[in-house]
DNA sequence: GCGACAG
DNA sequence: ATCTTGTCGC
């Protein structure tokens, strides 16, 4: 409710904009993510999952909180709007965060961590959804996804919780982590407020027996059934 | 110019 | 993201 002041102020100018501002604005707000560990005691984990209905015209975000330690969910919401703006390749965060936005206005409990379907810092121009969410929440955020946006890696080892690192050129920007033994690894990056180690741990952390980590395994779950 | 391209 | 059945395997 209040722990997100700048979202009421001025939720209606981050969107509405052209792809060349919009890009433009990604370099700004990149430059003032805080890329190490800025977090105080977590008891309450939130994961997001953003999607579209209606052929891409509703937007649908889905967010479940989840205890820590423990991982048992303890409140829920699916918030839908209008969607904004088309999808754009390396834009899908001013897509996305409206409906994101409008379900954690609706969530009554505080959220000390934030774990979104999507990529963090492992983006082009470093803001991803979790990255872009996290600073709107001022919140530490990592982003989880399943596919790669950009960065290249070796081979992941077969065991579970084993990584390996994505980087681009010089840079690590986040792990390319084996959640499970057998399936295809997933893409975990730091958003806001967090390290790239921190973001693997939180991870890690969170993984039950499935495939994705608790937190947006259970959005993505809430998300997927009407 | 030719691919690549989160959700 | 979404369109979609069965099927193999723990």
């Amino acid at each position: 409710m209040t722990q997100h002041p700048r979202t009421r102020e001025t939720a209606l100018h981050d969107w509405d904009l052209a792809p060349k501002e919009a890009i433009a604005l990604q370099r700004t707000l990149a430059g003032r993510l805080i890329r190490e560990d800025a977090l105080g005691e977590v008891k309450h984990i939130a994961g997001v999952d953003i999607g579209f209905e209606d052929g891409g015209d509703t937007t649908r975000a889905a967010v479940v909180v989840l205890s820590w330690p423990g991982l048992a969910p303890i409140e829920q919401v699916v918030a839908r709007q209008p969607t904004r703006m088309p999808y754009v390749p390396g834009l899908l965060s001013f897509r996305e965060i409206p409906a994101a936005l409008a379900a954690f206005e609706r969530l009554d409990s505080r959220v000390d961590l934030v774990m979104v379907d999507g990529h963090g810092i492992a983006h082009p121009r470093r803001l991803g959804v979790a990255a872009h969410l996290g600073l709107w929440l001022d919140l530490p955020t990592l982003g989880v996804a399943k596919k790669r946006l950009t960065g290249r890696h070796g081979e992941v080892p077969e065991g579970r919780a084993e990584s390996t690192d994505l980087m681009d050129g010089d840079e690590r920007i986040g792990v390319v982590l084996r959640s499970r033994a057998g399936v295809k690894p997933v893409f975990v990056s730091p958003g806001h407020r967090l390290s790239v180690d921190s973001a693997r741990t939180w991870a890690v952390a969170c993984l039950g027996r499935y495939k994705l980590p608790e937190p947006t395994r259970l959005a993505d779950r809430l998300a997927s059934r009407r």
